[in-house]
DNA sequence: AATAAAATTGTTAGCGATAACATATATCAC
DNA sequence: GTGATATATGTTATCGCTAACAATTTTATT
């Protein structure tokens, strides 16, 4: 009753035993069989063939890890699974990895690098054959740890500063100052920046710093500035919005920069509804290039990150260096996000 | 240089007999220290530890899992990652099972019923110690292999059907009915529907089924119906509307039901653009009850999916039965969706 | 037909840990 | 101090599979 459709009412989990006996050839060659390894007839790869499906045989890839000391995981180790940023790159990352024999396995940190460290040795305890990390900070002893692992190591998100092995992503700091200074081209002045608090957000931070920095070349600085955490961040890029500008009201903001489209929006539809002039009274920008924004009243401009390329390029990657062998260790891959003007940020006025 | 902080710049991976030599004890004292089993010496486990963390050594669980057939995961496997609404039950599972042993590993089918097999067949392969998986509708294959496993399975979001063991969930059917009478309590007529095709997604055909059975009762029907795939949800959820509403200019409808909040965003959003009158001149509803609504112009009505609970339980029930045993296989909860009627959904004009 | 080369199958010895049992050392009652 | 109970540690035998090599059968070559 509770067994599928093999005959065996068995108690005991099936291995290549039962197989090897169902089909009267040796653990050995059912293995090969299984694994598509090795020359086998045809007359007896149709006889194992018939005997596992019909025993439910489910192969053990623990015992076959072990003793092959081959585990087709790839540990990929995310901050948060529900910002819309990771699950593209996830997307990437299986596009890749589906055509390879090796298989994702996602840990999620919250954002907490004791946690991330925890993650990763749990991962690390399953002996994968790669792991994509997001991000380029972590506690001494997970660099340790996988400065020790012996396989691949792939970064990504973030190429401002050293990674342990390889990196793919983009320059936050770059991509700060690239958004500034189109800001500053468009004849902006008065600034205003809002986000989540950073403390662990390195990346965010580090666009903070690019920017700020190329606002500080042109003489000009962050005239205020906002931040949350948790909550729905559209409702909040609402509050944040209503709230800086408001206190801002005599000496007012013409520009605001947040830190991720799903905030952004939530400022656009603020202005939107309250019949500000987006973007000749004020201007907005957000971070991500989200498909999400392709729905808005209008467009928001942002900069991409490259979500899906980044992770196609990570899975990449170590899809080689497991194929190929460690020759290619180190390698980093600076993409260029690009900007979207949208609807919310003027073009630069003029040349000279 | 490549090595951690260990002094050992060998090439070998480490193995307990690493520690054990190190330490001076034997491989089994090792084995205890670093599980905490068995009663060990305050000593030696300082001196284990100390040698353990030397050597920056990691266990290996692959061989830890083969000895004691014993495995801290539980599968996961759900169709998508993209929509919100999965992340959202990731968290749920995640909370409990933080506080246990366990870990969870996702595999995604892109509702492909094939890749589902597929990857069941993969997550089975490493001998889970339960299974967590979207839907009751799985190919016959697949249910045979979650029968044979002998391990809980736990399908949940949907309660609408046979289960192979245990389920937790909504009926959909349910809440497709609960919507239209609240629909038709509000004195709407001529409804529209819109949402994802849907031959794969059983849960939005299920929901559609109750919507339309309802209607029927009250001697209503859908008047008429856009379906869509890919793209931006949100997006999509303005073209529809669009279309749908220009098609039925004459006759034209006075709600639209949307088979997820995220298009009914996109057709709220349209409607506000255009400035049609919500809830007057056209009701909106959507389903999910996904957080993004709080921060929209006006509150979508939707029906709450339970998605973190739904999680919550699901990882109980397989914490339950691997701390105490499979006496409790079988179970079924069925969570009770709650309507929210936001403000695009009149409430009951009035009784009688 | 005889021998070499190729294709197919089998045998043996681990992979790195843990369960179960065995042994040593410490603690205790009397 | 002696035997007994508890605490700490060590030994041995798997766990289910695969690498590496061995043995056998088939096919090709001259």
């Amino acid at each position: 009753m509770s067994q599928g459709s093999g005959k065996t009412p068995s108690k005991r989990p099936l291995t290549l035993r039962d197989v090897s006996e169902a089909s009267g050839v040796s653990e050995m060659t059912v293995s090969r069989v299984l694994r598509n390894r090795g020359d086998v007839s045809e007359a007896t790869r149709k006889k194992v063939l018939e005997a596992a499906r019909e025993l439910g045989y489910v192969p053990n890839k623990i015992a076959g890890a072990l003793a092959s000391s081959r585990v087709n995981l790839v540990a990929v180790i995310i901050p948060s699974m529900s910002n819309m940023v990771f699950p593209e790159v996830m997307t990437g990352i299986s596009d890749v990895l589906e055509d390879t024999e090796l298989q994702p396995v996602v840990g999620v940190t919250n954002y907490k690098p004791e946690r991330e460290e925890a993650v990763l040795y749990q991962m690390l305890s399953w002996r994968p054959s790669g792991v994509i990390i997001a991000g380029l900070e972590h506690t001494e002893a997970a660099k340790a740890m996988m400065g020790a692992a012996g396989i691949p190591i792939v970064e990504i998100m973030d190429t401002d500063g050293e990674p342990i092995d390889s990196a793919v992503g983009i320059s936050h700091r770059r991509a700060g100052r690239k958004m500034a200074q189109a800001i500053i081209d468009a004849g902006y002045k008065r600034i205003g920046f809002l986000g989540t608090k950073m403390p662990l957000d390195h990346r965010a931070r580090k666009r903070f710093e690019g920017f700020t920095e190329t606002l500080a070349k042109a003489g000009l600085e962050v005239a205020d500035s906002e931040f949350y955490s948790g909550g729905s961040a559209l409702k909040k890029g609402r509050e944040m919005t209503e709230a800086i500008l408001t206190r801002n009201a005599e000496d007012p903001l013409d520009f605001l920069y947040y830190s991720n489209d799903m905030i952004g929006a939530g400022g656009l539809m603020y202005c939107l509804d309250n019949g500000i002039d987006v973007p000749g009274e004020v201007g907005l920008a957000g971070f991500n290039g989200i498909e999400f924004l392709d729905g808005l009243p209008r467009k928001l401009a942002t900069m991409d990150a490259c979500r899906v390329e980044i992770g196609r390029a990570a899975a990449e990657i170590i899809a080689k260096r497991v194929e190929e062998g460690d020759e290619a260790a180190g390698e980093v891959i600076t993409l260029e996000p690009s900007l979207e003007f949208g609807e919310t940020l003027k073009r630069k006025k003029k040349l000279i």
